[in-house]
DNA sequence: GACATCCATTCCAGCAGGTTATAGGTGCAG
DNA sequence: CTGCACCTATAACCTGCTGGAATGGATGTC
């Protein structure tokens, strides 16, 4: 008896939309589509999985027990696809880099250039991560290495070595009264709405908040973004402001928007980071090498 | 990115024979569908799975960890199935209980008469299994309960209670020489070639021939079979003999046949089997009453 | 040189799956 | 009561995938 993973997700989307309407807006199919498809996998197994009513769809025991079981059918395969296309890149000889917008900026090149020349043959696919997604990648295997702004959430989990550190500068919109300054001083900020990364970034967020280093202060958050060129809007706009690290003024340079040295708070740090499972593997050993060699030249 | 777990099990048969055309057999359908179906995998993937020569498909790296994965994804995917068909018998008030041909005979019709008694409402589901299958299917959580004969592989890691013995017969093709005998002395069929259960039912087919009570004696295997239809066949046919309960005389009889009284083998058990998970489960366990009450009225 | 044995390709028929539009209940507000 | 909002189910239609049979092409074997 065999299923389309698809069969699977649209049933659960419907399980816990409780909904066949707004389920189908979940996942981007029409209704009547997720009708069949729910009416499919119903004949397929010869099992009732829901009770329809008006008031939209209702999980019947079976059905319970379905969507108990069936996120594991996805996760066995997404295991398996994610194990396949590791292989693949280890086969093809590439080697992921995943890396947070900004994070380690010109020193990017380098390290790149320094693996090409330990590991001819061997060819970086660099992956920009959203902010939303802090370890770029690492956690859910989707990269080898990363190079990451310190701390950010599911550290401990991961092999860690910070490179270097840089000041961190404020991002303004060009029209706020403290543009003109060529310095400021972070608790003349601590009164402004800020520009920050979705909540469940945790710590990373609170990172770029200063939130430790508010002495106490609280902070008002003016717009939430998950991606560069929305923080650039959301600054140029006129929705907050941000810390941002000093090579953002080079990389992240825009009309409207204008980057100051701030005092009074901590460097930020960038390091590498990859999975404890390849503290041997070779390869990847070589990339951070090259980051280590590159970061701090002997 | 979704998959037809169809896809996978085709890649598996494939990985397994090493070969298209042999694969296709195995899955009925044919060799240029296969060939369709693995170059969908690998479209799907982006990754090449199979290296092709003229000697057949050899996996790749990456394949090898697909082929390694894939059966997980099959197992999550059978479990939740099962899980849910469970769940819809309980929910339709129906127990499925498993029974080997000619396990409890009789007393099966006053077990079920039994226990819809004590649970009006509720429907008993008969569900004879293969020879092959020696627990039924309770192994595999096909069946809720089960009616044997003891012992049987895998018993073990199920709850097993004795319900009566019944001795054992020897069944003839009507032509034997033997056949006018009233009763046969079991040593005078050591050199008799027999009709076996298949090779993997273990304890369970050295049961029926009696391995253990023939001093050493080898076992002469006429023919293998996994029916009682063509386990009748191949002794009607001279093949060979079998033991079987007695009440299969009555069961199973049929031209060409004969069944005699033998003396010199052990009496065979009768049992009723469930999974532990069900210990507790009221109307397993009031099934297992009703067992034990047809079979030793107190 | 004929043959066997692989996998790949082509062509065709059938059906599964999607979309839009619409029907058919039911509760709610005016 | 009526119109509306919100469900799900159905109808009609179109596209494209999928599988089967036949065939091609490469290669090793007798």
């Amino acid at each position: 008896m065999d299923v389309d993973t698809r069969l699977l997700r649209s049933f659960l989307a419907v399980a816990e939309e409780g909904s066949l309407t707004r389920a189908a807006e979940r996942v981007f199919v029409s209704q009547p589509a997720l009708t069949k498809q729910v009416r499919q996998l119903e004949t397929l197994l010869g099992v009732r999985l829901f009770d329809r009513s008006r008031a939209g769809m209702a999980l019947t025991g079976p059905g319970r027990e379905l969507a108990r079981l069936a996120p594991r059918v996805l996760t066995a395969w997404e295991d398996a696809l994610r194990a396949t296309h590791t292989a693949q890149r280890q086969a093809a000889r590439v080697l992921r880099v995943g890396f947070l917008a900004s994070a380690a900026n010109e020193a990017t090149q380098e390290i790149v250039a320094a693996f090409a020349r330990r590991r001819p043959g061997w060819r970086t696919e660099l992956r920009q991560a959203a902010w939303s997604n802090p370890s770029a990648g690492l956690a859910t295997g989707d990269v080898d290495a990363a190079l990451l702004r310190l701390p950010f959430p599911g550290q401990d989990a991961l092999r860690v070595e910070p490179l270097f550190s840089e000041p961190r500068w404020i991002a303004l919109p060009s029209t706020h009264r403290l543009a003109a300054c060529d310095t400021i001083a972070f608790r003349d900020l601590w009164d402004e709405p800020f520009v920050a990364a979705p909540a469940d970034t945790g710590s990373w967020r609170d990172h770029w908040l200063a939130a430790d280093e508010r002495e106490g202060h609280p902070v008002r958050i003016g717009a939430v973004t998950e991606q560069p060129d929305d923080w650039l809007n959301a600054i140029a706009n006129g929705y907050g402001i941000a810390l941002a690290p000093r090579s953002a003024a080079r990389f992240y340079a825009r009309p409207g928007v204008v980057y100051r040295p701030v005092t009074g708070v901590s460097p930020t740090q960038v390091g590498v980071a990859w999975a404890p499972a390849d503290d041997h593997h070779p390869v990847v050993q070589d990339f951070v090498h090259c980051c280590l060699d590159t970061a701090r030249p002997t």
